[in-house]
Order: C-alpha cells, then structure tokens, then sequence
DNA sequence: TGATATATCTCGAGT
DNA sequence: ACTCGAGGTATATCA
C-alpha cells in the first residue's frame, strides 16, 4: 500500500472520458495494482480510479512529471503530477476478511425454516425448486394445499416480479403442481414492484428481519 | 485527510452486522467526515465504511483503543486498535471536480440529433416521450412512417428489453400510433438481452459512440 | 422529500 | 472468459 498527496492532473480515457484539473490529492496504490486518486470529499468513492489487473509507468523527475496507469483493455489512467508533498510505503499483508450478516441469503434461510410466516398452515416444498430458467427460492403449499411459488428478495424491485412472473408461467404449465399462485417476499417492497405484482395478481409480503431472526434465536424467544 | 495505517479490527452494526478480524489496515478519515477501512486490495472498495454525515469518537491509550463511529439513524463502525505505525493528517482543499463525457444522457442526445444512424428516411418525433408508466426515450418514425420507440442504454441488459416490451404494449393500445415497432439501442449488447429482444419481435442496434460522437464534432469530419 | 434510473458501478459465484 | 445477481450499493434526477 502506498501512500502519496501531490498535486497532479488527472485524465481517464476509457469507457468514457475525463478529467480533473490540477489539484492537491491523494494517490493511493495497493497491492492488486489499483490506483486511485481521491479528493477530500465523496466519502470512499475517488474522483478516478483503475481497477486490477493494471500496470502503473511513472516517468518522475524531481517529483515532477506523469503515472500512466494501462489495463488490458487499453484504457488509460494519465496522472500528471506538479510536486510531491508526502509519499509513503506499508506492508500490510493478505486480509483475513469480512464476515456478513443479514444478506439475501440469510433471509431465505429463515424463512424456509418459518414458511408459517406467510401463514397458518403453510408447509415447504422444496427451496431452490429447480427449474428450466433458474431456481425457484421458496417452493410452498398454502393452508389449501395450493403450490405457492416465494420469491425472496432484501430489497424487493421490478426485475424480481418479472423473474418471478418467469417462474410461474413456467410452474403452471407443470399439471401436477398447477394452478401455482406467487408471493413476492422482502425486507422492502418498492411502490412500482408491489403496482407491477398486484397487476400480475402476485401477493407482497414484506419480512420484519429482526422478527424472523428472533424467531430463530432461542435466546430472543419470551415464551 | 488522515492517513493512519493500524492494526485493527472491526465491527459494523447497521444495515447488516459485520467483523473484522485484527490486521493491519489503513484507515482513512476525510473532511466530509467519512472514514473508510482498507486492505490492500479490492481495489477502491473500503472493507468497511462510513458515508457523511457521521462523528468520529476517538478513545486512544498510548495508541491503542477504539474509534467509534456513528451516523444519523444510528449505524456504528467499532474500530479497535492494537498499533499504530503511520499517521498523517494533510490540506487537501476544495476540489475543482469532475468532468465526464459520454455517459447514457450523452448517447441519447447525440442519437436523437441523428436519427438517420438508424436508417435512411428516419426522424424524430419526441425525446422522451411521455407515457403513463414513464418516458420513451425516442419515438421516431421509420422510412415508411411507422411509428418506432427506441430505448437506448449505455449498456443493453435483459431490464432494458422488458422496459421496452411494457411501453411497445402501452403504445400499441393507441390507434393514432399503431403498430409501433421497437428499437433496443446500446453501445453493448449482452447475448441474453439479444435473445429476449429477438424473441419480441425487437430490433438490436448497437451504437458506435466513436462515430457517433464524430459525427457531432465539426472538427471529426472527413469531408 | 420520495421514487426512479444510472454507474468507468464493484464484487462474487457459477458455468 | 463470460454471465448473472446482489450490494450497507451510492448518486443524480425528477416528481
């Protein structure tokens, strides 16, 4: 990882183009090759940046004079540099890395474990029902007995009705599992999702993560 | 912008929860406020982060401690520091900012100011056509006067093509532009959004922002 | 302010 | 290598 302020022009050509006047910034070079060039705002975001695999050229005299940063594609990140104020190195190592709690997956693996949440008597067919266009998350029966097709998502937006519009044309061609009714689950259901689910007579059910997470944890439980 | 390379570990409790173990890392405050965690790869992406407005509340010992950050709705990043090897603080200024050229705005006016890229005879009747589920980003009218409705991405994906098929639907219900074609125009086609259009009765048309862009510019011209 | 669409999205998993 | 889906997406635009 290193470290440099200096003050510099920027210009990337690529998938588009631009530039940056000469300014005082942050240069920052990591292991993976990266460069990026950050101002002291746009919080993580940098102004420019190249991603790995790249291949960084200085051409520096006194301080002064350009980074080329090349990717394999061509395009080109051009830093030209007017002095150097700070310019440092560290060995930092490989990172043991994140642990997350709380994704898509997650979601999917409380409620196959609670299906009863969508409704007394519901009971799960199968999760990941596989299918010719891709998995079905949550396959279910309803109190009825009728095959509920569940979609799950965190955030619950167009393109996941459509997918699950896919499912059950696909699903209700199958006699054995037909009719085959939808429910779009998720944390956050969208106002054009839920008018595009209505349209397509697909219910929404929006998932309260910490009760469904307090449902599996014995240590939460009042009863 | 502070520049503090530590050995530290991390906890995220907000939107998910999520853990770092103890490692050397960079920590990187900036004047907006932020603070982001890096390693030395994932490009320019922090391992952990926290976006303005947010305060920082350092509880340091001879270097060791803890930095505790915290946002408007609550969120916290815990950062527990063991070392500190580096620490920089550096005046950065306002940066003068960005300037970008040929994004999806970009692509939509220069082929609205040339429709003719999309065959002889063409022009235009609206950019942004409005309809009740949104606006058609060209409606035009071919050679032998159909009515034709362009969607244009920077980057053509199976959404676009179904964004697309619900406004062909919509305009097709209207006897004064009946039977409308559509056009699905990218700089970049992705094969299953191809397939999907193909499947439509959609038209792929792949544009070549180079010429286009050429075409535009008076100083570009050959003739 | 809320909803919508874009992004040099980035990143990871699967094929 | 390519495709696809998810993201603490973030960010700009528009109603």
């Amino acid at each position: 990882m290193r470290l440099v302020i200096a003050r510099c022009s920027v210009d990337y050509i690529g998938r588009l183009t631009a530039h940056l006047p000469m300014a005082p910034r942050l240069l920052l070079v990591k292991a993976d090759g990266s460069v990026s060039v950050h101002a002291d705002d746009r919080a993580y975001k940098p102004l420019n940046w190249m991603t790995p695999p790249c291949s960084l050229k200085e051409e520096l005299v006194d301080g002064a004079g350009t980074w080329t940063v090349t990717n394999r594609v061509g395009e080109q990140l051009v830093i030209t540099i007017e002095s150097v104020e700070h310019d440092s190195s560290h060995e930092l190592g490989v990172d043991p890395g994140l642990q997350k709690d709380g994704v898509e997956a997650e979601l999917q693996r409380l409620l196959a474990l609670h299906v009863e949440t969508f409704g007394p008597g519901w009971s799960l067919v199968r999760r990941e029902y596989p299918t010719a266009i891709g998995p079905v998350d949550l396959l279910c029966r309803d109190a009825d007995g009728t095959t509920v097709a569940v979609e799950v998502k965190r955030r619950g937006e167009i393109d996941g009705v459509e997918q699950l519009t896919r499912y059950l044309e696909l699903l209700n061609r199958d006699p054995l599992l037909a009719p085959v009714k939808g429910v779009f689950a998720a944390q956050e259901i969208r106002p054009q999702a839920r008018v595009l689910a209505g349209d397509r007579g697909i219910d929404c059910f929006t998932v309260d993560y910490a009760v469904l997470k307090g449902t599996d944890d014995p240590t939460q439980r009042l009863f």
